[in-house]
Parts: C-alpha cells; sequence; structure tokens
DNA sequence: GATGAATGAGAATTCATTCAT
DNA sequence: TATGAATGAATTCTCATTCAT
C-alpha cells in the first residue's frame, strides 16, 4: 500500500530515505514554477534539492519518473469533487452546487497547477502513462457531470459531450498563469469562473 | 511588413536564403509530428532539412526562434472564421453559421495543429512572446463571439466570459491528438463537435 | 613604392579597391579599442566594417594580415622623434629637449596606441614579423638615446642599456589605458611624464 | 581564506578534487610557455592535464577563470622583495641593496613569468580584474620604493613617479624572452640589469 | 545512505573559408 | 568588385550516468 518502499538499489527505506525522496519531488515542482519544463534536469532538481546528483539516482531512474511521482500523488486528492456531484441535485440548489463545483475545482487546480499541467502536457504529446492517469482522473467525473445535464435538461442531445467539453473548458482555464490569463481575456479568474457557472447553469436551463 | 529580409549574418536574403529558411521552418513542423517538442533540437531540425548545423544559425538563434517564426506564420489565416462571425445572425441562420463556426475552428486547428499547440504550450508556461501572440489572435475573436451572445441571449450576465470559456473548450479539444481524445472521453471528435455546437447553440437560448 | 596595388585575386586596385581595403583596417583597429585582442575575428571585422565576409579575403588573407598592415603603417610617423635626438643638446637646452622627446613620445602612442599594442603583444610573444618590426623601429632610437646619456654623463658605466630601460619605461607607461595607469599608481599620465622627464634629467647630470 | 573550496558543481572538494584542480592550472600554464596566448582553449588545455573536457568543466567556468587563479597564487611570493625595501638603506650598503632587489626582482619573474605576462597582458587590455591583482601586488612595492628615493636624493621632485617608472622598467625588460630582449636591444638580460642598477644608483646620487 | 569525482556522448555554437554569381 | 550562401571543422558546454568510498 505504501508507494513501492525500497529505493533502486534495493534498500528498505527509512524514515531519513523517505524524507530524502520526497525532497527530490518537492525540488522538481519547485523548479516547475518558475523555469521551463523542458530545461528540467537531473543535475537541476539534486542541485535545487541541495544534493548530490548522485542522491537522485538512489530514488529515481530519471526526471519522468519523479514527475510521473508526483502527478500520481496529486491524483488522489479529487474526494470533495466527487462528493459534490453525488449530492442530489434540485432546482433549488443546483446554482450553489455548480458554485461549488467550480469553485472547489479551481482550488484543485490552484494546488496542484503544476502537477496537473505536467499531467497534460506529456498525456498531450502521447505519453501514455500520464494519458492514463488523466483518463481514470477524468472518466466518472465526466460521467457523473453528464448525467447531471442528462437529468437536469431532458432536451440535449449530447450531455455527454457538452460534460466533456465544460470540463475542458475548466481545465483550459485553470490551466493557464494568472498573468496570462488576466492578459490573455482582460478578465480575473473570478470572473471568468461566473462566466462558467452562468454557461453550465444556462445549459442545465436553470 | 515583409519579415525583416534579413538573415543573422546580416545578408540580404534573396531567393534561394528564404527558400532554405523555410526548408528550415518546415523540417521542424515536420519533427514535432512525431518526436517530442523537447527534444526538439538544431542539430535534428538541420538534420531533417538536409543541411549542416551551421547553416541553421545563418538563419536562426535557436530552436524557439524558428517556432516562433512557425507560429506567427499560421496566426494569419483567420479571414474565414471572422467571416462568419461578421455576419448576421438570425434564428432562422444561427445554428447552421454556428455549425459552420464549430466545423472551420477545428479545421484550422487540423492544419495548424502542430504550430498552435506550440504556441498555447509556451504560453501555458508563460513564455511572453508566445502569450501576446495568442493574445493578439484571439482578442477580436472573443469580442464577436461574446457579443453575439449578447445579442442572442440578453438575460447573459457574463456573455463575453462565457465566450472565453466556449473558446477554451474549442481549442482544448481541437489541441488533442484524435488517438488522445477517443481514448480520454470515449467519443469521436465529431460526437464531441456535435456536443459543442449544442452548447453554444443552447447557450444561445436558440 | 605603393603598398602593392594589387588585391589577394591579383586584381589592379582602383580607388575603391583601396578604400575597401583601407576601411578593412579601421575596423580591425576600432575593434580592438574595445573588445579583446583574442576575440578579433575576420567575422568581427567585416561585420564591422559593413561587408561581407567574402569581401575581407578579396584584400586580407586572415586577421594577422590586417593587423601586420595597421602596424606598419605606423610605424612610419617617427620623424619628429628622430628630430629632437639629432638635435644638438647643450646644457642650457636639455631640460627642452627631454621634455619634448618624452611628450612626443606620448602623443605617438596616444595617436597609435592601439597598433603599438598589438605590436608589442605579438613581438612579446616570439612573432618574428612583429619582433622585426619593433627591433626595426626602435633600434636607431636606442642609439641615438644611449649616446646622449654618454655624452652628457661620461661617468656612465652603461649608458646604452640605460637608455634602453627608460625606453622601456616610457613604452610601458604609454601602453597602459588612462584609466589602468590612474588606478594602478594613483597618478596622472602627465604627472608620471613629469617623473620620466626628471629621471631622465638626473641620469644626464643636468 | 581557503580559495573556497567547492567545486563548480557545489561539491565540497576533497584531496583527489584539489589535485585535479591544481593539475588544470598547471597544465595551462605549461601550455602557455610553448603555444600562443590566443589559441590556449578547454580542450587544449583539458588533453595536456590528461583529462576529459566535462572535468575541466567541473572545476572551472571557462580559460580566463584558470588563469586567474594562476595569477592569483602567483601573487603571493612577494615577501624577499619587501624585506629588502623594508631594510635600513645607507651610503654604505644602498648599492648592495639596490643589485639585489633588481636580482630577485628578476628571479620573481623568472619563476613566474607566465602568469605575470598573462597578468599584465589581461590589464593592459582593461580587463579589470587582472588589473587589480596587478595594482594590489604593485602598490605597497611603489610606495616603499618611491620613499626610497626620496630619502636618499631630496633633490628629487618626483620620487613616487620616478619609482613608477623604474619599476615599469624592470617589469618591462624582465617580461620579455631571453631571445626577444637580445634580439632588440643586442644585450643580455644581465648586461641590462647592470643598466637597470646603475640608472636606479644615479637616481639616488649614490 | 549519501556523495565526491569523473566522463562519454552529444548538443550548441562559432569561424574561417570557398564558390558561384 | 562585392557578396549571398553554405559548410567542414573545431570548440564550447551540458547532462545523464557510473562507481568507489
Amino acid at each position: 500500500m505504501a508507494p513501492e518502499s525500497r529505493n533502486l538499489l534495493g534498500q528498505k527505506m527509512g524514515r531519513k530515505g523517505r524524507e530524502t525522496r520526497q525532497r527530490i519531488m518537492e525540488a522538481a515542482l519547485e523548479l516547475l514554477k518558475t523555469s521551463s519544463y523542458k530545461d528540467l534536469s537531473v543535475s537541476e532538481i539534486a542541485g535545487e534539492a541541495g544534493m548530490s546528483n548522485a542522491t537522485f539516482y538512489v530514488y529515481f531512474k530519471d526526471v519522468e519518473e519523479v514527475l510521473y511521482a508526483c502527478v500520481e500523488a496529486a491524483a488522489l486528492d479529487l474526494g470533495e469533487l466527487h462528493a459534490i456531484l453525488d449530492a442530489q441535485w434540485t432546482p433549488a440548489n443546483t446554482a450553489g452546487y455548480v458554485k461549488q463545483f467550480v469553485e472547489v475545482y479551481n482550488d484543485l487546480w490552484e494546488k496542484y497547477r503544476v502537477e496537473l499541467r505536467v499531467r497534460n502536457l506529456e498525456a498531450d504529446q502521447g505519453n501514455l502513462r500520464f494519458m492514463n492517469l488523466r483518463i481514470e482522473t477524468t472518466r466518472t467525473l465526466l460521467q457523473k457531470l453528464g448525467k447531471k445535464f442528462a437529468q437536469s435538461n431532458p432536451d440535449l442531445e449530447n450531455p455527454y459531450q457538452i460534460a466533456v467539453a465544460i470540463h475542458a473548458a475548466m481545465s483550459a482555464l485553470a490551466a493557464q498563469h494568472d498573468i496570462g490569463i488576466t492578459n490573455a481575456t482582460g478578465q480575473s479568474r473570478r470572473k471568468l469562473n461566473a462566466g462558467v457557472v452562468e454557461l453550465i447553469l444556462t445549459t442545465l436551463r436553470q
């Protein structure tokens, strides 16, 4: 259940080892906040983590492996989102739930922006492991959301496809830098989220 | 207006030079179709273009510069899209125009998928030049689309923000590989586009 | 008598050709004023001169050749210096002559600092052509100066060697950048020259 | 006080590392004895030192950095010179001290000719770091020497400037190759040094 | 567990040089 | 005369990777 408690040398990891492994992951994420993805290297990570290159190789095979571990760790935190979609949406409370859904979704991106961006980047370039991670995370979400559309607005011919589109929009907007999104649209993220909420509600015929 | 007709050595470019420059750009795009973005190197490009590394440096400072030139060139081709948005949308023809809009948008991505993906990738990572390129291409489009929403459905409180969201969705869906999108959503691109069309029409209250 | 009036392609040089050749030499000297000697390259020179690399090769085989031409041209301008040394020095006028000698010497370095520095640099590293240029320029000068010491102060055992030393001092001081010499000695060049004059006069027992 | 005991990768240097660093410096100096200054390259140095190019970059950023380290190391060895200047010079012993001073000065150049020549070369071209190194080494020396002139010959108006000039002469003469100096002046270094000694003594009125 | 030390391999970059026009 | 164009060759520089301690 623990993430394989042995390092690449086959040694059982103690507390210190686990901490070091963690430090590597954090260093990688830290670097991605500022420098470009394609410049991320073993040397840079080890440097940022304040350790020798060699130490890196005790815990990870290469950079992709670190990132995969990071993305995997970030994928676990979706409970709240599912809870909202699992609730009973009535005409009276739908507006509230939708608003909450959009908010929580954004908060998650806020928290895991780097990880999610890496995931999408690799997935978009055809990296299968990351693609699968994304699919698994997304599938149930999309199905639940599609069902909401179908139930709430039975006239819709493509409720599931609309769910996909809405999700794509939310994800794309959340992915952008704060600066980027302001420059690009002249709108604050908050205003845009209000737009997304209205878009969803309109489509739900609420 | 001509893209500064001198090469990096300060020489005026003749026909041959311009062709060589073009060949470099095409080689870069060609490579991006198959190999990974972060592996794209000067050597690879020069090799693909059938020339020496040194020749590359006569025309471009580095890989980013080539890609920028490619993206810039791709940004010019939006006339048809604007034409659709400039037309008078009436209840009778809106459905047709929306469908056409989504189709043309997708065709453009089909044609320039590599360039547009590079643009978004760099922009999303905070690369200012590419961010600006994206903004310039998008701004007018978003304004026109927002106005359509406002006119067609005066009840909307955030028509412009909705336009941004819809555009984000279209762009995100169009960006994915055919295979990727099928795997991720279980839907063909055609079906998804139908969803987008319905999403727009519903929001327009048509 | 004219400096070989044919270019490296064997073409007779007309006015235009001679001007171009001159422009190359000037560009090289200009560059040496600011950038480091070892960075001087054909490309840089051609760029500075506003011409194609290829044009450079019409007139010079390589960078050293340009510099040699520059140094050669600078070596012709010593008439005034010799005139001073050829004059009759009497107890009454020696101080004036010495002062004048030091001044003219400095003015020449002011005018040809770049060329003379290149000459010394190459000569110091054992480059024979430049060594010979220096020797030829210096020999007569040193002999005349040595003779002055011998005549004026017959007690001196090594008048010629003293002339060499004095000349070395003048040359070394003149070679330094204005900034360099100020920083290094805390003295203005003018003050230092006064020192040299006094040194010479003292040694001449005047 | 220890020359920052970390290499460019941030690793603490152990015995082995320090030795390797040293080997690089020695290789650079060795090469400068024979080949030209401007041809000195990282590859050449690494080759001479019997190591891979990459190893070079573990210890030095570029060639200039190695040379700076070499020059810095050479600047420490001036004790004997100062001792001579710190001694009490009396009419009876001055001749001996002057002779000794000139001799020791020459011996130092003999020992560190390469380093000192590099220092002067770079300093003369306006390289600030080397200029400063030269200044620091020279300042106290010049002051002490100036004081000797002032004390011994109170008639001098510019004792310090004379010291600067004398030092410039000694340095310039010492800088030249044995061959060079013979060719240029027709004199052996020994004879020239005798000239310098006489020049100094004359100026001291001894 | 951690890391100094070293390097092969390869990518980036620069330059002198040639040639056809 | 001049120069666009191209490139071979060499150099700089970086990185992942290994190994002994």
